[in-house]
DNA sequence: TGCGAAAAACTAGACGGTCCAGTACTAGAG
DNA sequence: CTCTAGTACTGGACCGTCTAGTTTTTCGCA
């Protein structure tokens, strides 16, 4: 097929399927600092090594080439989180799962790249509010749907005990992530907390949460 | 053409002083609905029917502008929630109290203007990190130090149990904020609740937040 | 298999058309 | 005389197109 010398596991590519690349990874530096606005196709083309013509010649117009962007990141974002739900045995395995869990998603949501994607989405949503659907369902709607599942059948053994499995995902949900996120979506992402706070922090979370839905 | 008629308590003021007042009003307007790069001083010069010469008369820069408008809506924001906590006498008043405080948080805060201004903000937070800043400061922030410092004082009481104050006001804000705050900044102003879901919003939310941090 | 030409992709830069922040200038109202 | 409306203007950014010439890939055919 291609030409074979492909280094480090990296599927070899021919040309154009490289600056394909090249012309995607550089959109989306420019669109998450700049904005869809203040992005512009030539600093583009420069960024990625190309001429403005190709970038043209693989996106119709800067605003298929946000589009593709936005929607393959969310994509990508939030298959990394869903485990499996393992045999839980106790109301403490059960409180170490859920604060495994919690880390977890903390810890994937919580980078850089996808407090910036955040950003430009909730920037955009009047010109693009399809973009931010999207995210809101590939991402909170996702893990809220899986957990409330998740929930259901944890009652159905008694070791939760709640009415309504979709109102207790969104309190799981949000006393995890809320204050990170909200933080960092305002104070900028140095403002990120580190990997063991956020572990005390999930901790904290599902002590609350426990103390509401958990069995007596 | 001006007549000084003042109606409903306005203070007097003279011709420059109201042009001002529209200047502000449609650059707010107009920032909100079109973002930082998105508005312009033409749009917003003929829709406050002043000139543009006025315009820089009154705001050095469209950044100047931008910031004056910002910050005096992040300014009026918070105001109007601040409630001195009235003496509750037992658990029941005390969940009545809690679950009115946070109806009326959720009613203030969950209007198009502010999520606009929000969505506004945190896309404009590489550009303005200060504006970003002081929005958390005077938003969030300000409501969770109140919280934590009723909170304190609860717990003095035996009213509550909670080792860090803080920590619970943020569990507070978020059971009762996150869940509406996060739909509505991606799905859209139209997303934003009614206000008698909002009420049942906080209920369980308080209901979840005496579970873990209400006297036993 | 290897060669060579057509086809496709690419570069570098210029350019038209549009938009916009901020300034300059004139005429007229108060 | 002072302030302002109205408007034209400057300087520059930027999207998307176009041209002319180069490089890479494809593929028929030896």
């Amino acid at each position: 097929m291609e030409t074979d010398d492909n280094q480090a596991g990296e599927a070899e590519t021919g040309r154009s399927a490289r600056k394909h690349k090249a012309i995607l990874e550089a959109a989306t530096e420019a669109f998450l600092r700049n904005g869809y606005l203040g992005a512009n196709m030539d600093e583009i083309a420069t960024l990625s090594g190309v001429s403005k013509q190709t970038v043209y010649k693989h996106f119709s117009s800067k605003e298929a080439l946000f589009v593709e962007i936005v929607t393959s990141m969310t994509g990508r974002a939030g298959d990394a989180v869903h485990a499996e739900m393992p045999h839980v045995e106790g109301v403490e395995a059960l409180r170490r799962y859920l604060v495994d869990y919690a880390w977890r998603q903390l810890t994937v949501v919580m980078t850089p790249r996808l407090m910036q994607l955040r950003r430009l989405v909730i920037a955009e949503v009047p010109r693009f509010p399809d973009l931010a659907r999207v995210l809101y369902e590939r991402g909170p709607l996702r893990a809220m749907t899986m957990l409330a599942a998740a929930f259901e059948r944890l009652a159905a053994r008694d070791l939760l005990v709640l009415d309504d499995p979709m109102a207790a995902a969104s309190h799981f949900n949000w006393l995890v992530m809320a204050e990170p996120i909200n933080r960092a979506m305002l104070l900028g992402d140095e403002a990120i907390p580190s990997p063991e706070a956020l572990r005390q922090h999930a901790e904290r979370g599902v002590r609350v949460f426990l103390a509401a839905y958990g069995a007596p």
